[in-house]
RNA sequence: GCCCUCAUAGUUCAAUGGAUAGAACACUAGCCUUCUAAGCUGGAUAUGCAGGUUCGAUUCCUGCUGAGGGCACCA
């Protein structure tokens, strides 16, 4: 028997005890793995089966007690079931340890890091596409958390046997780069990444942030030549504003930039290729900091005028209207949605219709795609609501059988609140990792002062990345997507506790004790009937569960599955490892292998975890 | 105005309709001459308000209060 059907086997023979017992008509509907619970403490048992839900046929109290008479008189001695207790209404059932340890262990030990993968997206693509940056400045918080996300759940589609296409759409054209090629013809003296050593996309960031600069200050000297303050509330300030920028000269030379770049001026474009060159390889250098890799990137640049046809095509076809000055609307009301824009009315293309293109496009470009997973912002939840309804209208061969999904998650704060990064109030990625990673590095060096073998510089180098790392993401990992999160550096990311390290330490004591020790060649010749203490018991239960976690958190699109699973896994192995010697010569030889495979594979199904958050496991911390 | 999301301990987060609502941080008392103390064992505190559905509600429904977001010829 495999763990997986471990449910499945305990369902039976509470079917088979409720058929002779009570009801011969039961099936499998009333006695399917997602009625057994788990009780609310280990010593009430293994599994619970509650017996309201088969309360026309008496009373649950006593179908209890008639399926555990049932139960144990049938079970043989020494046979997976060990006890099946009841308390009211709940049947609970006990597992004997040693059986549970045989049949669990000697399959993580089969199965290796393949342990708990399924394989329900056999055959099945799936685009998850993340990150959608601006190519106008660095990476901030916001990104962070959606890369990590995009990252984790493609791992963990990939561990459900999907083949995933790992993608990112970045924003590469419009007035903002246009800012940032502006303020640096205009203020950067002929200024390189390379003449300054400032990093690409921190460099071309300063000038957007420059122009931004400039015009505010400009903005402010009219105001106080108008004699008004600038740093008071107008009422008509929005209105000044717009009239000020309507003969702003950088602003008016902005948007001719914008005109040249559309119209494919060479000049413009070899600037903004340029600029947008210098972006790039600061995102590749943040994003390899943090382990990402994407298959595709597509570039708004080359897409964005992709949905017009799609949109004419649909206006001709009758699927959307045409307004009197010209303006083309999707008519939604029936979905009880406002009418759409889709074209203006001079026949240019708005954010949506950029969106449809690109949809299609996906669709198109990997065929036969089955899914297509975008981790956006929730607040762009009606965005995507109206997208998804615009191309089902459209009927388009190849989008019909991709399953469309946005996966919306929460905002980053600070503890001042919001992030805004006009007021400077941002948190930086690259330098978020470095501090990390450098905080990671003094609590290695401290921790190693007191220990008898040494951990070398180079070594404490890999530990502090690898464990800054693992705090980073499991910080972010561990709430659900759509939580809003607030990030304090100071209390954030921490290394005790409920965090990566938390659980990375466990790994590396476990890989620790496996160095000490002879390797398992056989796991034949393991007597597992030696195992029976209630913290082994606890620990193999937890094992059993692996699989189901990777499915639940690929169903759910959640990572915080797998992190809350594994920080359970850990705590238990902690308890049993606090408490139980493994070599010490009160424990006998066989006891010692037995418990022995059972760390490896615990440590097997921890490091696979981690690696499903996109975490990494250190053999010594 | 309409729509969406959220509301749990001092703080940050959990809990496919199930038994006594879990953790972590902070605070506090213990545990290293023995496999890594980034660990283990104790200790106080919480479901915004009012109804409803049912054997049972943090979870589902309605109303209210509070926070955030959205409904652009912006992206």
């Amino acid at each position: 028997m495999k763990t997986q059907n471990l449910l499945e086997f305990v369902c039976y023979q509470l079917l088979f005890a409720a058929q002779t017992t009570v009801n011969p008509d039961f099936s499998t509907a009333e006695f399917s793995p997602s009625k057994l619970k788990k009780p609310p403490k280990p010593e009430l048992g293994d599994f619970a089966f509650p017996c309201f839900q088969l309360k026309d046929f008496g009373d649950p109290a006593d179908i209890a007690v008639y399926i555990q008479d049932f139960l144990q008189t049938a079970i043989p001695a020494n046979d997976l079931i060990k006890k099946v207790e009841v308390q009211g209404p709940f049947v609970n059932i006990h597992l004997n340890t040693g059986v549970l340890a045989q049949l669990v262990c000697s399959q993580i030990l089969e199965e290796g890091p393949n342990y708990g993968t399924g394989s329900v997206g056999h055959g099945q693509r799936v685009m998850i596409e993340f990150l959608a940056p601006n190519s106008n400045k660095p990476l901030h918080l916001g990104h962070v958390r959606n890369a990590l996300l995009g990252a984790s759940i493609s791992r963990i589609f990939q561990a459900m046997g999907f083949e995933v296409i790992r993608a990112n759409l970045i924003n590469d054209r419009g007035a903002h780069i246009c800012k940032s090629i502006y303020a640096w013809q205009t203020w950067g003296n002929g200024e390189t990444p390379q003449s300054t050593g400032i990093k690409g996309d921190h460099f071309v960031g300063r000038y957007y942030a420059l122009y931004g600069k400039k015009e505010d200050e400009a903005f402010a000297a009219l105001l106080t030549s108008q004699g008004l303050d600038p740093q008071a509330p107008l009422d008509d300030k929005e209105e000044r504003k717009a009239a000020f920028l309507e003969q702003y000269p950088p602003a008016l030379a902005v948007k001719d930039m914008l005109l040249k770049w559309e119209a494919s001026d060479p000049k413009v474009l070899a600037l903004w290729q340029m600029m947008n060159g210098w972006t790039y390889a600061g995102f590749d250098a943040t994003l390899a900091k943090l382990g990402i890799v994407f298959d595709r990137i597509y570039y708004e640049s080359t897409t964005y005028l992709l949905g017009r046809q799609h949109v004419l095509d649909g206006l001709s076809r009758g699927v959307f209207y045409r307004k009197e000055d010209g303006a083309v609307y999707a008519d939604l009301k029936n979905e009880g949605l406002d009418d759409k824009l889709l074209l203006r009315s001079d026949g240019t293309s708005v954010y949506i219709t950029q969106d449809i293109g690109t949809a299609i496009l996906k669709s198109t470009d990997y065929q036969p795609l089955a899914r297509s997973v975008y981790i956006v912002g929730s607040e762009q939840i009606h965005h995507f609501k109206v997208l998804f309804l615009l191309l089902k209208m459209l009927d388009i061969e190849e989008v019909k059988n991709t399953l469309l999904y946005h996966l919306p998650y929460g905002m980053v704060n600070l503890p001042e609140g919001k992030m805004k990064s006009r007021l400077g109030k941002i948190v930086d990625a690259d330098d978020l990792i470095r501090s990390i990673v450098e905080l990671a590095r003094t609590e290695a060096e401290a921790l190693n002062e007191g220990r008898e073998e040494k951990i070398t510089e180079v070594e404490l180098d890999e530990i502090a990345r690898q464990v800054g790392l693992g705090a980073l993401k499991f910080f972010f990992l561990d709430s659900k997507a759509l939580s809003e999160m607030r990030y304090d550096p100071k209390k954030s990311i921490a290394f005790n506790g409920r965090t990566g390290p938390f659980v990375q330490y466990t790994y590396a004591r476990i890989a620790s004790l496996l160095r000490k020790a002879e390797e398992i060649k056989d796991p034949a010749k393991i007597d597992f009937l030696t195992l029976h203490e209630s913290d082994e018991h606890s620990l193999l239960l937890a094992l059993t569960e692996f699989g189901a976690v990777i499915q639940a958190a690929a169903e759910n699109y959640d990572p915080s599955k797998i992190s809350a699973y594994l920080f359970d896994l850990a705590r238990i192995f902690n308890r049993f490892y606090a408490s139980h010697r493994i070599f010490s010569d009160d424990v006998p030889k066989q006891t010692q292998l037995a418990r022995l495979a059972l760390c490896k594979c615990t440590g097997v199904v921890i490091k696979k975890g981690l690696d499903l958050l996109g975490i990494e496991a250190p053999e010594k911390m």
